[in-house]
DNA sequence: GACTAAGCGGACCAAGCGGTCCGGTTTGTG
DNA sequence: CACAAACCGGACCGCTTGGTCCGCTTAGTC
């Protein structure tokens, strides 16, 4: 895909997983706004650390939302093998929301940035695939109605999640399909 | 209801909605975070001048929501008049759903301070109050099912505004009823 | 084990922010 | 019309933030 950089040498390689950690808690915790200081500060490294691996915040941020987004790509190809079409689907989509409920200043900064990152579209892309075809799967077991499309889905997840957001379950995902 | 204050002087009224309306379309434009100068100058009026009618940036925002929401109440106490009931509470919801479209900036900032703001809540009241008129109004009349009340109607609301975003028409709300 | 390139941290900088202050101007009242 | 109170603008302040720089440390190679 887009793995073109070459290797870090292993301490960098460490702390950036570790930024790319701190940085996603942080963000979730006091959103998009918590300084560069103090995400450099959990992760325990210096702030010049974070400015040389990712130059701006933005691509910072930009790192942490590409980064959530193959996980739950990865997650969606785990289940892609799960024997139960529609309840795997369906488990994918739980996770997204509750994901999404706590990551929350991710999603908002997804709407912001999509269009400039290059990164974040491919792994957008990624995702919406591994979505599509859960979704096919779940379509030809019959446990889901064939006219919807994996962005409907996409769509209608992001409603469930903002509607379902001041409430503390997350099973009115359940009434949707 | 809140109307404690004693009535400002002719310019400074004046100057008080300038800012308000400046500071609305400010916000929805480049988000909450634009400067407080920024604001200053598409009202015309100097810095200070913020300050003194709003002591506190927060004050600002909280009093243009207030204002935002006065709107809508008003809009649907005129449409109490319409003579089909379903037609107007769709009416103030296709309002809604627009308004919080553009001003989404000012829609997420009620999230996070719906807590702290008295007038906040009040205002909220009041609209929430309004729309279980219209809502009932039309269930009298048979447009709407019984067994919704106005609470979902404004959650599923914020649901459909997110869901939306993306797209360029607002007739989704329609599928909802 | 020595040499070098990559990585590190934190002092440092400029910019922009929210918020204060005060000398001059406007309003409206008697 | 005169006068006080209310109001105005913008210079000013302290503070935080994103971003740069450079002397020192560490990783990996021969």
């Amino acid at each position: 895909m887009s793995e073109t950089t070459k290797p870090l040498r292993a301490d960098a390689e460490r702390n950036r997983r570790l930024l790319l950690d701190a940085a996603a808690t942080a963000f979730a915790e006091h959103g998009l706004d918590v300084g560069v200081g103090e995400i450099a500060r959990r992760a325990g490294v210096g702030r010049g650390t974070v400015f040389r691996r990712f130059p701006t915040k933005e691509h910072l941020i930009a790192a942490v939302v590409v980064d959530r987004m193959h996980q739950a790509s990865a997650r969606g190809r785990e289940l892609l093998a799960d024997p139960d079409p529609g309840g795997a689907l369906f488990e994918l989509l739980r996770t997204m929301v509750q994901a999404a409920r706590t990551d929350r200043a991710l999603f908002e900064a997804v709407d912001n940035a999509f269009l400039a990152n290059e990164d974040i579209r491919e792994a957008h892309a990624d995702l919406v695939e591994v979505l599509d075809q859960l979704l096919r799967r779940a379509q030809d077991a019959g446990a889901v109605r064939d006219d919807v499309g994996a962005l409907d889905l996409l769509m209608m997840f992001k409603g469930v999640c903002e509607a379902s957001r001041p409430f503390n379950d997350a099973d009115i995902a359940g009434r949707q399909l």
